[in-house]
RNA sequence: GGAGGGAUGCCCGAGUGGCUAAAGGGGGCGGACUGUAAAUCCGCUGGCGUACGCCUACGUUGGUUCGAAUCCAACUCCCUCCA
Protein backbone atom coordinates (compact mmCIF):
# COMPACT_ATOMS: atom_id res chain seq x y z
CA UNK A 1 0.00 0.00 0.00
CA UNK A 2 1.16 3.16 -0.75
CA UNK A 3 1.86 5.36 1.87
CA UNK A 4 -0.28 8.82 2.09
CA UNK A 5 -0.74 9.19 5.44
CA UNK A 6 -4.38 7.83 6.34
CA UNK A 7 -5.65 6.17 9.00
CA UNK A 8 -8.86 4.34 7.73
CA UNK A 9 -8.59 2.26 5.40
CA UNK A 10 -10.85 3.34 3.41
CA UNK A 11 -9.20 6.74 2.63
CA UNK A 12 -5.88 5.14 2.30
CA UNK A 13 -7.01 2.72 -0.57
CA UNK A 14 -9.19 5.70 -2.27
CA UNK A 15 -6.42 7.98 -2.28
CA UNK A 16 -3.91 5.17 -3.31
CA UNK A 17 -5.78 4.06 -6.28
CA UNK A 18 -6.73 7.46 -7.57
CA UNK A 19 -10.62 7.83 -6.48
CA UNK A 20 -9.62 11.23 -4.68
CA UNK A 21 -10.20 14.55 -6.50
CA UNK A 22 -11.77 17.22 -4.01
CA UNK A 23 -12.74 16.31 -0.28
CA UNK A 24 -14.79 19.09 2.26
CA UNK A 25 -12.20 17.70 4.79
CA UNK A 26 -10.43 14.90 4.00
CA UNK A 27 -8.92 14.21 8.17
CA UNK A 28 -12.24 14.33 9.61
CA UNK A 29 -13.61 12.19 7.14
CA UNK A 30 -10.47 9.68 7.64
CA UNK A 31 -11.04 10.45 11.28
CA UNK A 32 -14.55 9.01 11.58
CA UNK A 33 -13.95 6.31 9.07
CA UNK A 34 -11.42 5.26 11.31
CA UNK A 35 -13.31 4.75 14.10
CA UNK A 36 -16.66 3.56 12.53
CA UNK A 37 -18.86 2.55 9.66
CA UNK A 38 -20.22 5.39 8.18
CA UNK A 39 -23.07 5.65 5.05
CA UNK A 40 -21.86 7.63 2.11
CA UNK A 41 -24.27 8.58 -1.28
CA UNK A 42 -23.94 8.66 -4.85
CA UNK A 43 -27.07 9.96 -6.73
CA UNK A 44 -27.34 8.70 -9.93
CA UNK A 45 -29.95 10.09 -12.80
CA UNK A 46 -32.14 7.54 -14.27
CA UNK A 47 -31.88 8.80 -17.72
CA UNK A 48 -31.32 5.54 -19.36
CA UNK A 49 -32.20 2.03 -18.01
CA UNK A 50 -28.47 0.81 -17.53
CA UNK A 51 -25.35 2.88 -16.46
CA UNK A 52 -22.54 3.22 -18.69
CA UNK A 53 -18.93 3.16 -17.97
CA UNK A 54 -19.10 6.78 -17.33
CA UNK A 55 -20.79 6.25 -13.80
CA UNK A 56 -18.39 3.32 -13.17
CA UNK A 57 -16.09 5.21 -11.00
CA UNK A 58 -18.71 6.00 -9.17
CA UNK A 59 -20.00 2.47 -8.39
CA UNK A 60 -16.21 1.37 -7.66
CA UNK A 61 -16.51 4.09 -4.72
CA UNK A 62 -19.39 2.70 -3.66
CA UNK A 63 -17.69 -1.16 -3.83
CA UNK A 64 -14.60 0.37 -2.24
CA UNK A 65 -16.81 1.46 0.83
CA UNK A 66 -18.71 -2.03 1.43
CA UNK A 67 -15.20 -3.12 1.10
CA UNK A 68 -13.97 -1.15 3.98
CA UNK A 69 -17.12 -1.71 5.85
CA UNK A 70 -19.07 1.04 5.50
CA UNK A 71 -22.19 1.33 4.21
CA UNK A 72 -23.01 2.41 0.33
CA UNK A 73 -26.16 4.14 -0.28
CA UNK A 74 -26.96 4.67 -4.29
CA UNK A 75 -29.55 6.96 -4.96
CA UNK A 76 -31.82 7.24 -7.80
CA UNK A 77 -33.00 10.54 -8.84
CA UNK A 78 -36.70 9.72 -9.86
CA UNK A 79 -37.52 13.38 -8.50
CA UNK A 80 -34.46 15.19 -9.88
CA UNK A 81 -34.95 13.47 -12.84
CA UNK A 82 -37.94 16.07 -13.20
CA UNK A 83 -35.61 18.51 -13.54
CA UNK A 84 -32.64 17.80 -14.86
CA UNK A 85 -28.94 19.18 -13.60
CA UNK A 86 -27.94 22.06 -15.50
CA UNK A 87 -24.11 21.51 -14.41
CA UNK A 88 -22.26 21.65 -17.43
CA UNK A 89 -24.74 21.17 -20.01
CA UNK A 90 -25.57 23.12 -23.10
CA UNK A 91 -29.32 23.21 -22.85
CA UNK A 92 -32.09 22.20 -21.14
CA UNK A 93 -32.57 18.36 -20.80
CA UNK A 94 -35.62 16.80 -22.05
CA UNK A 95 -37.70 16.72 -19.25
CA UNK A 96 -38.71 12.56 -18.70
CA UNK A 97 -42.29 10.81 -18.28
CA UNK A 98 -43.15 9.02 -15.09
CA UNK A 99 -43.43 5.92 -17.19
CA UNK A 100 -39.59 5.94 -18.60
CA UNK A 101 -38.68 6.98 -15.19
CA UNK A 102 -39.79 3.88 -13.70
CA UNK A 103 -38.62 1.65 -16.23
CA UNK A 104 -35.13 3.33 -15.75
CA UNK A 105 -34.60 3.08 -12.26
CA UNK A 106 -35.20 -0.97 -12.69
CA UNK A 107 -32.61 -1.42 -14.76
CA UNK A 108 -30.24 0.96 -13.31
CA UNK A 109 -31.23 -0.79 -9.84
CA UNK A 110 -30.07 -3.97 -11.87
CA UNK A 111 -26.87 -2.76 -12.63
CA UNK A 112 -26.10 -1.46 -9.41
CA UNK A 113 -27.09 -5.15 -8.16
CA UNK A 114 -24.01 -6.45 -10.48
CA UNK A 115 -21.19 -4.68 -8.38
CA UNK A 116 -22.83 -4.61 -4.58
CA UNK A 117 -24.06 -6.72 -1.83
CA UNK A 118 -27.58 -5.14 -0.56
CA UNK A 119 -29.50 -5.82 2.44
CA UNK A 120 -30.08 -4.04 5.50
CA UNK A 121 -26.73 -4.61 7.68
CA UNK A 122 -24.43 -1.74 8.06
CA UNK A 123 -22.04 -2.44 4.90
CA UNK A 124 -24.88 -3.75 2.94
CA UNK A 125 -25.47 -1.58 0.24
CA UNK A 126 -29.02 0.21 -0.25
CA UNK A 127 -30.99 2.01 -3.14
CA UNK A 128 -33.59 4.82 -2.18
CA UNK A 129 -35.45 6.90 -4.85
CA UNK A 130 -35.27 10.56 -4.28
CA UNK A 131 -39.03 11.00 -5.36
CA UNK A 132 -40.49 9.05 -1.82
CA UNK A 133 -39.94 12.28 -0.93
CA UNK A 134 -39.20 15.39 -2.93
CA UNK A 135 -42.76 14.44 -4.78
CA UNK A 136 -44.25 14.86 -1.28
CA UNK A 137 -42.84 18.84 -0.85
CA UNK A 138 -44.68 21.98 -0.52
CA UNK A 139 -43.41 24.60 -2.04
CA UNK A 140 -43.90 27.73 0.40
CA UNK A 141 -42.93 24.95 3.39
CA UNK A 142 -39.63 23.75 0.98
CA UNK A 143 -39.03 28.36 0.63
CA UNK A 144 -39.08 29.16 4.15
CA UNK A 145 -37.43 25.75 5.26
CA UNK A 146 -34.66 25.70 3.07
CA UNK A 147 -34.79 28.49 0.31
CA UNK A 148 -33.81 30.89 3.03
CA UNK A 149 -29.73 29.00 3.40
CA UNK A 150 -29.56 29.75 -0.09
CA UNK A 151 -27.66 32.81 -1.65
CA UNK A 152 -28.27 33.92 -4.81
CA UNK A 153 -25.22 35.88 -5.19
CA UNK A 154 -23.27 32.52 -4.69
CA UNK A 155 -24.96 29.82 -6.56
CA UNK A 156 -24.56 32.72 -9.46
CA UNK A 157 -20.79 32.22 -8.67
CA UNK A 158 -20.73 28.55 -9.31
CA UNK A 159 -18.92 27.10 -12.21
CA UNK A 160 -21.98 25.06 -13.16
CA UNK A 161 -24.48 28.01 -13.07
CA UNK A 162 -22.14 30.48 -14.44
CA UNK A 163 -20.88 28.87 -17.41
CA UNK A 164 -24.55 28.55 -18.83
CA UNK A 165 -25.08 32.22 -18.20
CA UNK A 166 -22.07 33.13 -20.19
CA UNK A 167 -22.97 30.86 -22.76
CA UNK A 168 -26.32 32.17 -24.73
CA UNK A 169 -27.77 29.44 -23.15
CA UNK A 170 -29.59 30.70 -20.17
CA UNK A 171 -31.15 28.28 -17.17
CA UNK A 172 -34.70 28.09 -16.19
CA UNK A 173 -35.89 28.77 -12.60
CA UNK A 174 -36.41 24.74 -13.39
CA UNK A 175 -32.97 23.47 -13.43
CA UNK A 176 -31.89 26.44 -11.15
CA UNK A 177 -33.33 24.65 -8.18
CA UNK A 178 -31.65 21.45 -9.20
CA UNK A 179 -28.61 21.94 -6.98
CA UNK A 180 -31.36 23.15 -3.62
CA UNK A 181 -32.98 19.44 -4.26
CA UNK A 182 -29.78 17.87 -4.03
CA UNK A 183 -29.07 19.59 -0.99
CA UNK A 184 -32.25 18.90 0.20
CA UNK A 185 -31.71 15.07 -0.83
CA UNK A 186 -28.57 15.03 1.51
CA UNK A 187 -30.56 16.61 4.04
CA UNK A 188 -32.57 13.74 4.19
CA UNK A 189 -30.04 10.84 3.94
CA UNK A 190 -28.76 12.66 6.93
CA UNK A 191 -32.07 12.61 8.91
CA UNK A 192 -33.56 8.85 8.02
CA UNK A 193 -30.19 7.01 7.01
CA UNK A 194 -27.73 9.00 9.18
CA UNK A 195 -25.70 9.43 5.58
CA UNK A 196 -22.57 11.61 6.30
CA UNK A 197 -20.68 11.63 2.87
CA UNK A 198 -21.91 12.27 -0.25
CA UNK A 199 -20.01 11.10 -3.25
CA UNK A 200 -20.07 12.69 -7.06
CA UNK A 201 -17.82 13.55 -9.88
CA UNK A 202 -15.82 16.59 -9.77
CA UNK A 203 -18.90 18.41 -11.83
CA UNK A 204 -20.59 17.94 -8.04
CA UNK A 205 -19.00 19.70 -6.17
CA UNK A 206 -20.68 22.42 -5.71
CA UNK A 207 -23.79 20.39 -5.32
CA UNK A 208 -22.22 19.05 -2.69
CA UNK A 209 -21.05 21.06 -0.97
CA UNK A 210 -24.89 23.14 -1.19
CA UNK A 211 -25.82 19.95 0.84
CA UNK A 212 -23.28 20.07 3.26
CA UNK A 213 -23.89 23.81 3.89
CA UNK A 214 -27.72 23.30 4.36
CA UNK A 215 -27.10 20.44 6.89
CA UNK A 216 -24.89 22.51 9.12
CA UNK A 217 -27.38 25.61 8.84
CA UNK A 218 -30.44 23.68 9.82
CA UNK A 219 -29.31 20.79 11.47
CA UNK A 220 -25.74 21.96 12.79
CA UNK A 221 -24.63 18.90 12.20
CA UNK A 222 -21.40 18.12 10.10
CA UNK A 223 -21.42 16.38 7.20
CA UNK A 224 -18.84 16.21 4.46
CA UNK A 225 -18.35 15.45 0.48
CA UNK A 226 -15.70 13.89 -1.89
CA UNK A 227 -15.46 14.05 -5.29
CA UNK A 228 -13.67 11.82 -7.85
CA UNK A 229 -11.40 13.21 -10.66
CA UNK A 230 -13.59 13.74 -14.52
CA UNK A 231 -12.26 10.94 -16.18
CA UNK A 232 -10.61 11.32 -19.81
CA UNK A 233 -8.18 9.21 -21.29
CA UNK A 234 -5.19 10.49 -21.63
CA UNK A 235 -5.44 11.71 -24.92
CA UNK A 236 -8.09 13.76 -23.63
CA UNK A 237 -11.17 12.00 -24.98
CA UNK A 238 -14.35 11.40 -22.62
CA UNK A 239 -14.52 7.96 -21.72
CA UNK A 240 -17.12 5.47 -22.58
CA UNK A 241 -17.53 6.10 -26.47
CA UNK A 242 -17.55 3.04 -28.38
CA UNK A 243 -18.58 2.88 -31.74
CA UNK A 244 -22.18 2.77 -31.55
CA UNK A 245 -22.74 4.62 -28.49
CA UNK A 246 -21.99 4.62 -24.62
CA UNK A 247 -20.59 1.65 -22.83
CA UNK A 248 -23.25 0.27 -21.24
CA UNK A 249 -23.14 -1.84 -18.07
CA UNK A 250 -25.77 -4.11 -18.60
CA UNK A 251 -25.56 -6.85 -21.06
CA UNK A 252 -28.47 -6.28 -22.85
CA UNK A 253 -27.43 -3.06 -24.25
CA UNK A 254 -23.75 -4.38 -25.00
CA UNK A 255 -22.64 -7.88 -25.23
CA UNK A 256 -19.72 -8.94 -22.50
CA UNK A 257 -17.83 -9.40 -25.60
CA UNK A 258 -17.83 -5.66 -26.52
CA UNK A 259 -17.92 -4.67 -22.56
CA UNK A 260 -14.18 -7.06 -22.60
CA UNK A 261 -12.90 -5.32 -25.49
CA UNK A 262 -13.35 -1.83 -24.64
CA UNK A 263 -10.88 -2.04 -21.95
CA UNK A 264 -8.72 -3.93 -24.35
CA UNK A 265 -8.67 -1.03 -26.23
CA UNK A 266 -7.41 1.19 -23.48
CA UNK A 267 -4.70 3.34 -23.89
CA UNK A 268 -0.94 2.29 -23.19
CA UNK A 269 -1.12 5.97 -20.71
CA UNK A 270 -4.23 4.72 -19.08
CA UNK A 271 -3.20 1.29 -18.10
CA UNK A 272 -2.26 1.53 -14.89
CA UNK A 273 -5.17 4.47 -13.50
CA UNK A 274 -7.62 2.09 -15.08
CA UNK A 275 -6.17 -0.80 -13.67
CA UNK A 276 -6.37 0.68 -9.95
CA UNK A 277 -9.59 2.49 -10.44
CA UNK A 278 -11.32 -0.09 -12.55
CA UNK A 279 -10.17 -3.67 -11.11
CA UNK A 280 -9.16 -4.95 -7.73
CA UNK A 281 -5.81 -6.10 -8.08
CA UNK A 282 -3.43 -5.31 -5.37
CA UNK A 283 -1.29 -2.01 -5.99
CA UNK A 284 2.06 -3.51 -6.14
CA UNK A 285 0.63 -5.65 -9.30
CA UNK A 286 -0.79 -2.73 -10.52
CA UNK A 287 2.20 -1.16 -10.74
CA UNK A 288 4.05 -4.07 -11.59
CA UNK A 289 1.55 -4.40 -14.89
CA UNK A 290 1.81 -0.98 -15.61
CA UNK A 291 5.11 -0.82 -15.84
CA UNK A 292 5.52 -3.45 -18.81
CA UNK A 293 7.39 -2.03 -21.65
CA UNK A 294 6.08 -1.57 -25.59
CA UNK A 295 4.03 -4.75 -26.88
CA UNK A 296 4.03 -6.12 -23.45
CA UNK A 297 1.77 -3.74 -22.07
CA UNK A 298 -1.02 -5.88 -24.00
CA UNK A 299 -0.95 -8.54 -21.31
CA UNK A 300 -1.67 -5.81 -18.93
CA UNK A 301 -4.69 -5.14 -21.09
CA UNK A 302 -6.02 -8.11 -20.73
CA UNK A 303 -6.07 -8.37 -17.45
CA UNK A 304 -7.59 -5.35 -17.23
CA UNK A 305 -10.45 -6.33 -19.51
CA UNK A 306 -11.03 -9.41 -18.07
CA UNK A 307 -10.73 -8.07 -14.30
CA UNK A 308 -12.83 -5.07 -15.48
CA UNK A 309 -15.25 -7.69 -16.67
CA UNK A 310 -15.50 -10.36 -13.83
CA UNK A 311 -16.80 -7.04 -11.45
CA UNK A 312 -19.46 -6.60 -13.79
CA UNK A 313 -20.86 -9.44 -15.63
CA UNK A 314 -18.86 -12.32 -13.62
CA UNK A 315 -15.59 -14.25 -14.10
CA UNK A 316 -17.08 -16.75 -16.10
CA UNK A 317 -18.42 -14.18 -18.55
CA UNK A 318 -15.24 -12.74 -18.54
CA UNK A 319 -13.22 -15.33 -19.11
CA UNK A 320 -15.12 -16.32 -22.40
CA UNK A 321 -15.13 -12.79 -23.30
CA UNK A 322 -11.18 -13.18 -22.89
CA UNK A 323 -11.34 -16.41 -24.75
CA UNK A 324 -13.25 -15.35 -27.77
CA UNK A 325 -10.78 -12.72 -28.05
CA UNK A 326 -7.59 -14.70 -27.79
CA UNK A 327 -9.53 -17.25 -30.74
CA UNK A 328 -10.47 -13.89 -32.70
CA UNK A 329 -7.26 -12.20 -32.88
CA UNK A 330 -5.18 -14.17 -31.88
CA UNK A 331 -5.64 -17.24 -33.70
CA UNK A 332 -7.42 -15.51 -36.42
CA UNK A 333 -10.22 -18.03 -36.28
CA UNK A 334 -13.63 -17.52 -38.18
CA UNK A 335 -15.71 -18.58 -35.82
CA UNK A 336 -14.59 -18.62 -32.08
CA UNK A 337 -17.18 -19.32 -29.61
CA UNK A 338 -18.58 -16.75 -27.58
CA UNK A 339 -18.51 -13.83 -29.84
CA UNK A 340 -21.71 -11.66 -29.76
CA UNK A 341 -24.79 -13.58 -31.16
CA UNK A 342 -27.44 -12.21 -33.89
CA UNK A 343 -29.99 -14.56 -34.58
CA UNK A 344 -32.21 -14.46 -37.92
CA UNK A 345 -35.28 -16.62 -38.90
CA UNK A 346 -34.86 -19.62 -41.29
CA UNK A 347 -36.90 -18.31 -43.60
CA UNK A 348 -35.03 -14.84 -44.13
CA UNK A 349 -31.76 -16.78 -44.21
CA UNK A 350 -33.19 -19.45 -47.10
CA UNK A 351 -34.90 -16.15 -48.67
CA UNK A 352 -31.13 -14.24 -48.36
CA UNK A 353 -30.46 -11.28 -46.61
CA UNK A 354 -28.61 -8.35 -48.42
CA UNK A 355 -25.60 -8.01 -46.20
CA UNK A 356 -25.66 -4.35 -45.75
CA UNK A 357 -28.97 -5.02 -44.20
CA UNK A 358 -27.76 -7.76 -42.29
CA UNK A 359 -25.00 -5.44 -40.76
CA UNK A 360 -27.19 -2.92 -39.72
CA UNK A 361 -29.50 -5.74 -38.45
CA UNK A 362 -26.77 -7.66 -35.98
CA UNK A 363 -26.07 -3.83 -34.96
CA UNK A 364 -22.84 -3.39 -36.18
CA UNK A 365 -23.74 0.07 -37.39
CA UNK A 366 -26.72 1.76 -37.28
CA UNK A 367 -28.16 2.13 -40.46
CA UNK A 368 -28.09 0.71 -43.73
CA UNK A 369 -26.31 3.68 -45.68
CA UNK A 370 -23.46 3.16 -42.84
CA UNK A 371 -23.18 -0.66 -43.94
CA UNK A 372 -22.51 0.85 -47.22
CA UNK A 373 -20.15 3.04 -46.67
CA UNK A 374 -18.25 0.34 -44.25
CA UNK A 375 -18.42 -2.23 -47.38
CA UNK A 376 -17.00 0.47 -49.85
CA UNK A 377 -14.26 2.01 -47.44
CA UNK A 378 -13.05 -1.85 -47.39
CA UNK A 379 -14.07 -2.19 -43.79
CA UNK A 380 -16.39 -4.93 -43.89
CA UNK A 381 -15.71 -8.59 -43.70
CA UNK A 382 -17.57 -11.70 -44.18
CA UNK A 383 -15.95 -14.60 -42.23
CA UNK A 384 -12.69 -12.73 -42.20
CA UNK A 385 -12.79 -11.84 -46.27
CA UNK A 386 -13.54 -8.25 -47.18
CA UNK A 387 -16.61 -7.84 -48.69
CA UNK A 388 -16.71 -5.63 -52.52
CA UNK A 389 -20.55 -5.72 -53.57
CA UNK A 390 -22.53 -4.35 -50.61
CA UNK A 391 -25.48 -5.86 -52.55
CA UNK A 392 -24.18 -9.33 -52.04
CA UNK A 393 -26.94 -12.08 -50.65
CA UNK A 394 -26.23 -13.37 -47.28
CA UNK A 395 -27.51 -17.07 -47.48
CA UNK A 396 -27.23 -20.59 -45.66
CA UNK A 397 -24.29 -21.04 -48.06
CA UNK A 398 -22.04 -18.54 -46.05
CA UNK A 399 -22.67 -20.58 -43.11
CA UNK A 400 -18.77 -21.84 -41.92
CA UNK A 401 -19.52 -24.25 -38.38
CA UNK A 402 -22.99 -22.74 -38.33
CA UNK A 403 -22.28 -19.56 -38.11
CA UNK A 404 -21.44 -16.78 -40.41
CA UNK A 405 -19.13 -13.90 -39.04
CA UNK A 406 -19.29 -10.69 -39.76
CA UNK A 407 -16.89 -7.83 -39.00
CA UNK A 408 -16.90 -4.53 -38.91
CA UNK A 409 -13.28 -3.50 -39.18
CA UNK A 410 -10.91 -5.12 -37.20
CA UNK A 411 -12.35 -5.24 -33.76
CA UNK A 412 -16.49 -5.49 -34.20
CA UNK A 413 -17.62 -8.55 -34.71
CA UNK A 414 -20.75 -10.58 -34.78
CA UNK A 415 -21.73 -14.69 -35.19
CA UNK A 416 -24.87 -14.78 -37.42
CA UNK A 417 -27.28 -18.00 -36.68
CA UNK A 418 -30.15 -18.92 -37.42
CA UNK A 419 -32.66 -19.24 -34.58
CA UNK A 420 -36.16 -19.61 -33.21
CA UNK A 421 -36.11 -16.37 -31.63
CA UNK A 422 -35.26 -14.35 -34.16
C1' G B 1 -42.24 48.13 -21.41
C1' G B 2 -38.26 50.29 -25.20
C1' A B 3 -33.79 49.43 -28.56
C1' G B 4 -30.53 46.16 -30.83
C1' G B 5 -28.35 41.13 -31.81
C1' G B 6 -29.08 35.90 -32.45
C1' A B 7 -31.22 30.59 -33.39
C1' U B 8 -27.45 26.28 -39.15
C1' G B 9 -26.03 19.08 -39.47
C1' C B 10 -23.45 14.96 -33.15
C1' C B 11 -20.64 19.73 -31.38
C1' C B 12 -18.32 24.40 -32.82
C1' G B 13 -18.85 27.45 -36.91
C1' A B 14 -19.12 29.69 -42.37
C1' G B 15 -22.90 30.83 -45.54
C1' U B 16 -27.56 36.76 -47.22
C1' G B 17 -31.96 34.11 -53.66
C1' G B 18 -30.14 29.11 -57.77
C1' C B 19 -23.61 25.94 -58.73
C1' U B 20 -26.12 24.16 -50.93
C1' A B 21 -27.19 17.69 -48.26
C1' A B 22 -25.01 23.08 -46.93
C1' A B 23 -17.30 25.61 -46.45
C1' G B 24 -13.91 24.70 -42.32
C1' G B 25 -12.70 22.49 -37.67
C1' G B 26 -13.77 18.93 -33.75
C1' G B 27 -15.76 14.29 -32.74
C1' G B 28 -17.02 9.47 -34.74
C1' C B 29 -16.18 5.35 -38.22
C1' G B 30 -13.04 2.78 -41.86
C1' G B 31 -8.05 2.07 -44.18
C1' A B 32 -2.44 2.31 -43.97
C1' C B 33 1.53 1.98 -40.23
C1' U B 34 1.76 -0.74 -35.37
C1' G B 35 1.34 -3.96 -30.42
C1' U B 36 -6.44 -5.12 -30.98
C1' A B 37 -1.99 1.29 -28.13
C1' A B 38 -0.58 6.44 -29.15
C1' A B 39 1.08 9.78 -32.88
C1' U B 40 0.88 10.39 -38.19
C1' C B 41 -1.20 9.94 -43.13
C1' C B 42 -5.59 8.69 -46.40
C1' G B 43 -10.94 8.01 -47.03
C1' C B 44 -16.02 8.30 -45.22
C1' U B 45 -19.45 10.94 -42.10
C1' G B 46 -28.69 12.85 -43.08
C1' G B 47 -32.37 8.68 -44.44
C1' C B 48 -34.30 5.11 -48.19
C1' G B 49 -32.68 -2.11 -51.36
C1' U B 50 -27.72 1.11 -53.99
C1' A B 51 -25.99 4.60 -59.58
C1' C B 52 -30.31 7.43 -61.42
C1' G B 53 -33.97 9.08 -58.06
C1' C B 54 -37.03 10.08 -53.91
C1' C B 55 -37.57 11.89 -48.87
C1' U B 56 -35.98 14.72 -44.64
C1' A B 57 -32.86 19.02 -42.89
C1' C B 58 -30.69 25.36 -41.63
C1' G B 59 -35.91 27.78 -34.27
C1' U B 60 -41.87 27.44 -35.55
C1' U B 61 -45.85 28.70 -38.95
C1' G B 62 -47.33 31.08 -43.16
C1' G B 63 -46.02 34.18 -47.57
C1' U B 64 -43.08 36.25 -52.00
C1' U B 65 -40.49 33.68 -56.12
C1' C B 66 -39.74 29.41 -61.71
C1' G B 67 -36.44 28.64 -57.32
C1' A B 68 -35.39 30.35 -50.17
C1' A B 69 -30.85 28.39 -44.91
C1' U B 70 -30.70 32.99 -47.57
C1' C B 71 -36.29 37.90 -48.91
C1' C B 72 -41.22 39.23 -46.11
C1' A B 73 -44.84 38.50 -41.87
C1' A B 74 -46.29 36.49 -37.35
C1' C B 75 -44.78 33.48 -33.39
C1' U B 76 -41.24 30.89 -29.85
C1' C B 77 -36.75 30.91 -27.25
C1' C B 78 -31.91 33.15 -26.08
C1' C B 79 -28.31 37.30 -25.51
C1' U B 80 -27.02 42.65 -24.70
C1' C B 81 -28.26 47.69 -23.39
C1' C B 82 -32.10 51.14 -21.50
C1' A B 83 -36.57 51.49 -18.03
Amino acid sequence: MVENGFKSSFMREAAARGFIFQCTDADALDALMAEKSVAAYIGFDPTADSLHVGSLIQIMMLRLLQKHGHRPIALVGGGTARIGDPSFREEARRLMTEDIIQTNLAGIEGCLRQFLTFGSGASEAALVNNADWLDKLAYIDLLRDVGVHFSINRMLAFDSVKNRLEREQGLTFLEFNYSILQSYDFRELNRRMNVVLQLGGSDQWGNIISGVELVRRTDQKSVMGLTTPLLTTSSGAKMGKTANGAVWLSEKRLPVFDYWQFWRNTEDADVGRFLRLFTELPLEECARLEALQGAEINEAKKVLATEATALCHGRNAALAAAEAARQTFEEGRVAAADLPVHEVAEADMAAGIPVFRLFAEAGLVKTNGEARRLVRGGGARLNNDVIQDENKLITQQDMVDGAIKLSAGKKHHVLVKVGVSA
